[in-house]
DNA sequence: AGAAGGTGTTGATTATTCTAAACGGTATCC
DNA sequence: GGATACCGTTTAGAATAATCAACACCTTCT
């Protein structure tokens, strides 16, 4: 009817979400265009929320990125809000005095997996009875080094170096060396 | 580019689709273009296949059902198949001479809920050793008369009357009148 | 500075979709 | 039997979307 579709939200929503999406797969409107056969210019109009794409043309456009109709409407993109993490904003968990572990995301928000930035001053020990619970974990190796013990296993990790393991396996981390160790590990599921 | 579009699949899905989800909703072409605001012919132009309705036009008519296009593109249409399940259909739980339990829908099937068509014949009963399992139930008796025990309450329920309990609570069902008894129960999530 | 190659955006034309109004078919009512 | 009231379908024309080609802008390179 209008000339200007100001009033029509679905039209800018798919275009905002279009838009959100071929960012996310590190397309340029161009790029795209050309993996799924259209102009740059359609995308750039449907991107603008100018035009209101036919069924076809964005099944054509979401094949080129690639992405099903079905993901393309259902995918909440509110649900990848807060992706990035400050250092400052990471939840403490306490543990020990000497053992600072900070957490990656929500703490109260449902997860599949947990990250952890980790950090043993000298002489940190998760202690002598060895930890035990679900599901699996890894982990690398930041800065100084990290004596893991898994099962019957020990190794003094350096920088660099990683660990994964199934967390049923007793383990335990201890740091007897002098200089400060970090780590940054996942876990899932959560089990803090 | 070719005026029959026989080779494309999506926008026939998308008519077929809509036409499913119209029928679903009882509504006719003409009773849906009312609500939605487009024509009649354009619902029975897209229902063909003939055309690839704009995203804005396609959310228009979902309006009128109403309907996201989320739900649109989600909603899996061979899930909702056999709905309807003759009572020959019902799977018979083996349980106890006098008593039936027949399972609506089939038994192999991820469900969220279990329905079932119970009879009770007289002096039929589940057992002195309390029933208890995870999730909630609730039942309807249909015929006859049967002694329901809940907990540290027990009631005798005739035609009509009905519960409703967590199945952590222990319970029992017998039936000690004389004549047959007929109940209609569902438990969440199934337990059998 | 200027050229080259990238980005997203914009008119004029072509192609497609939507509307409006008709059509044929079927069931119901009187 | 004919009028009425639905149904879904179809066609000509108005409205909308997609293309093509140019445009303005930004980096990078020489």
């Amino acid at each position: 009817m209008d000339a200007e579709p100001l009033g029509v939200p679905e039209e800018a929503a798919v275009g905002a979400r279009l838009k959100r999406m071929r960012q996310v797969f590190g397309l340029t409107q161009r790029e795209l265009a050309r993996r799924a056969g259209v102009t740059n210019g359609a995308i750039s109009l449907i991107e603008q929320g100018r035009v209101s794409p036919s069924i076809s043309s964005l099944k054509k456009i979401l094949d080129g990125i690639p992405m099903s109709l079905a993901e393309f409407f259902t995918i909440d993109l509110a649900a990848s809000e807060d992706v990035f993490f400050r250092a400052d904003d990471l939840t403490e968990i306490a543990f020990e005095a000497r053992i600072s572990f900070r957490m990656v995301g929500h703490p109260l928000k449902e997860r599949a997996l947990q990250m952890l930035h980790e950090t043993y001053r000298s002489g940190a020990d998760t202690g002598e009875a060895m930890l035990r619970h679900d599901g699996e974990e890894a982990g690398i190796v930041v800065r100084g080094r990290l004596l893991v013990t898994v099962g019957d296993q020990e190794q003094a990790l350096g920088a660099g170096d990683a660990y994964y393991f199934k967390s049923r396996i007793p383990h335990r981390f201890r740091n007897p060396f002098d200089e400060l160790c970090e780590v940054i590990s996942a876990n899932s599921p959560p089990s803090f």
